[in-house]
DNA sequence: AGTACCACCTGACGGC
DNA sequence: TGCCGTCAGGTGGTAC
């Protein structure tokens, strides 16, 4: 479930069990995944170590020795694992940093639509992209901002990585239900009230507690709406139904009873 | 600008 | 047990 939680999860991976380590060798097992050319991805990383990991959105930067950045991407299924043991490595280890001391670090991808990258300047890929603010670090002024001259449905809203970047289709889902909002109201209805403040709390607050439970890998508060997120479902708060919903061809889930339109 | 839909690719799951 | 349709959390592109 790689959206900003989980992205900062295998952020965290790599902080702890890679940086400093000297790259032994870099195995592609599958091209597929591949932005850069495997020569590319040897010629930067091999006899070096990382320096950094950052985070922006779903998107995480490596840094490296010569100023350049390892680009992940987790896509849909993505994984970062750190092993010891070779046969350790998970089934769908595209791209393995073999280490000197003997650990590994795999990005597993079973459906290959993750993206493994070297680019010059970390913010030159954030512009080209159009990433918006960090949904975990934009501030409520700013927040405020991109919300204003909004049309659209605010789910779309919160899901637009141009818009701020860091929340998917199961995380808006949770924010708006934390903070009882129907995922098809409007921006606009929104933008200029005090449910705008309560937004951008559950906003806040939602992604601080998923952070915590998946780094310490603990399961999500009984009040979250996740672990309930399918159709027939009861409701954490009022026990009523759950029910399915489309957004932009999105299949997403919400509570009637509890997620009322604004308008 | 906003929305719907398709494509990318692999695998899991439920129904029959 | 096996076949088949459906679905899946990501992004990007198209057409309306």
């Amino acid at each position: 479930m790689p959206e900003l939680p989980e992205v900062e999860t295998a952020r965290r991976v790599i902080e702890a069990q890679a940086i400093n380590q000297t790259i032994a060798r870099v195995e592609v097992r599958n091209e597929k995944v591949l932005e850069v050319s495997p020569q590319k991805l040897w010629g930067n990383l091999t006899d070096r170590t990382f320096e950094a990991a950052e985070r922006h959105g779903k998107y995480i930067f490596v840094k490296l020795e010569n100023g350049r950045w390892l680009v992940l991407h987790l896509g849909m299924t993505g994984v970062i694992e750190n092993y010891d043991a070779p046969e350790n490595a998970p089934d769908h280890a595209r791209v393995i940093i073999h280490f000197a001391s003997g650990t590994h670090l795999a990005f597993d991808n079973q459906r290959m639509f993750g993206e493994v990258a070297i680019v010059d300047a970390k913010d030159s890929f954030i512009q080209e992209k159009a990433l918006g603010p960090d949904a975990f670090s934009i501030t409520k002024d700013l927040f405020r901002k991109r919300l204003s001259n909004r049309r659209g449905m605010i789910k779309s809203m919160l899901m637009d990585q141009q818009v701020l970047a860091g929340i998917g289709n199961v995380y808006s889902d949770e924010i708006l239900f934390q903070v009882r909002i129907h995922p098809h109201s409007k921006v606009n209805n929104i933008a200029e009230t005090e449910h705008l403040d309560a937004l951008y709390d559950q906003m806040e607050s939602v992604l601080e507690t998923a952070v915590n439970c998946r780094v310490k890998q603990k399961p999500l508060p009984q009040h979250f709406f996740i672990p309930h997120r399918r159709e027939g479902a009861n409701c954490p708060h009022c026990d009523g139904k759950i029910e399915r919903i489309t957004t932009s061809g999105r299949n997403g889930y919400f509570c009637p009873s509890c997620q009322k339109e604004i308008s």
